[in-house]
DNA sequence: TCGGCTTTGTGAAAACGTGCACAACCGATC
DNA sequence: GATCGGTTGTGCACGTTTTCACAAAGCCGA
């Protein structure tokens, strides 16, 4: 009798579950067993009030006058992302950027298994990074298709962007990780996410910047920005 | 007579300003010298009128019947978001981000040259990373006051991003780009980027997740998602 | 069983971001 | 110098996100 309608969870607070999971992940193992939305908000940055509106969206689990627990809650949310099972992903890119990706522990850690690396540069087909042989992109649909894999991530440079997002597509994969500093287009239906660095940078500098005309200029400073977005190292 | 009262631009049209940036830049070096609004939007994947609404932000540069010139509205956009001068970084952490972060030029090739790496580990300090030395955390404070640098990053394990928001804080540091899987707490007016790369792959899987249940539940599938936030391999 | 304390869940308001639609305007052509 | 096609800049309406504020509800002790 739970949940009929399949919820549309906001897209803004699908970015703060994981958040939220992180935290009451590693509070669970410190040994706390219930928290309350204030808490959870106090750890996360954010108002108590979201806190309680976000995790409404999953249903109805807290106890007024006492709180959340904690691990029924942590269970609820890694059902809700679908964290109940690994995604396996497929990298793109053998270069810097796709060896420090396969390399990293916390990515498989994390449910999120190298599922196998491909690249076009024939020098790197057939040395093995992080425990896995790199293919040629070439083969990166029966690489796909072995493992199940619908997400990929893009390690290229820019200019080879488009071309990796177009064969992750043709492979079959739906939803895709960008790490190069480029947009790229795909069909309706994927998901697309991004992490670019030079933005990141470039929006820093830009408070930068600001705070330091105002300085100079008149008034006062103070920039409240909060938090970006979210990832793990 | 320009622009008196320091305009104050809405978060969501810095986070697109890069963007822009980079698809000009890039333009502007292959010989295009104008563009309209709806090229821009194509190239940058957004709405026409968003493109022109975010630039009028920055004054009103564009000419009625003909477009934005664009070398001028490169610089525009520089200027506006600080970039006439570099922004040296420190990086705290000198593990496997740390030294992937160092060694990749994109960094200094956009504006943001490595002035400085420190680590807590005396087994790494001494050694030299992306051309730089690294120091010993307790030095942080020489570090950025040699250079005058303003923002630092964390490619710190999660258990150490607290410690090393605070020594960057101590230090002088205004602005922080957070690559560790933890929130950090600062003082109010600094600034601080995320990048996790965990988050990032968790939203996917929700829309992943979704999808199949949708697919095997009933009616259609589509997920319009667009890009996420930016950054740079 | 009742009352007081605490905390959730949520309606409603406010703030923010997006996209449409169009008047204002520019350059070109005649 | 008037007309016309094209593009900007922006008012307005809409949708999304955040925040407030409070009724509903659970626990505990008397």
């Amino acid at each position: 009798m739970a949940h009929r309608t399949r919820r549309r969870i906001p897209e803004a607070t699908v970015a703060r579950l994981p958040i939220y999971l992180r935290i009451l992940t590693e509070q669970f193992d410190d040994g706390v067993t219930g928290m309350s939305s204030d808490q959870l908000a106090e750890l996360a940055g954010v108002n108590a009030a979201k806190v309680r509106k976000d995790l409404s969206y999953l249903g109805s689990y807290g106890t007024r006058g006492v709180g959340y627990e904690v691990e029924f809650l942590v269970y609820q949310i890694r059902r809700e992302l679908g964290l109940t099972h690994d995604w396996p992903v497929v990298i793109v890119g053998a270069g810097n950027l796709g060896q420090a990706l396969a390399g990293y522990n916390g990515f498989g850690d994390r449910g999120f298994p190298v599922g196998g690396i491909v690249d076009v540069d024939d020098a790197k087909v057939g040395s093995v990074v992080g425990g896995v042989r790199v293919r040629h992109l070439s083969e990166i649909g029966p690489v796909v298709k072995a493992r199940n894999i619908s997400i990929g991530v893009i390690a290229t440079p820019g200019s080879a962007a488009q071309d990796a997002a177009d064969a992750l597509v043709d492979a079959g994969v739906t939803s895709i990780l960008n790490f190069a500093p480029t947009v790229i287009n795909v069909p309706h239906g994927i998901s697309v996410g991004k992490v670019d660095l030079a933005v990141e940078l470039q929006i820093l500098a830009y408070h930068e910047q600001r705070r330091t005309n105002a300085a100079q200029g008149s008034s006062l400073v103070s920039v409240p920005r909060e938090t970006h977005r979210g990832a793990s190292a």
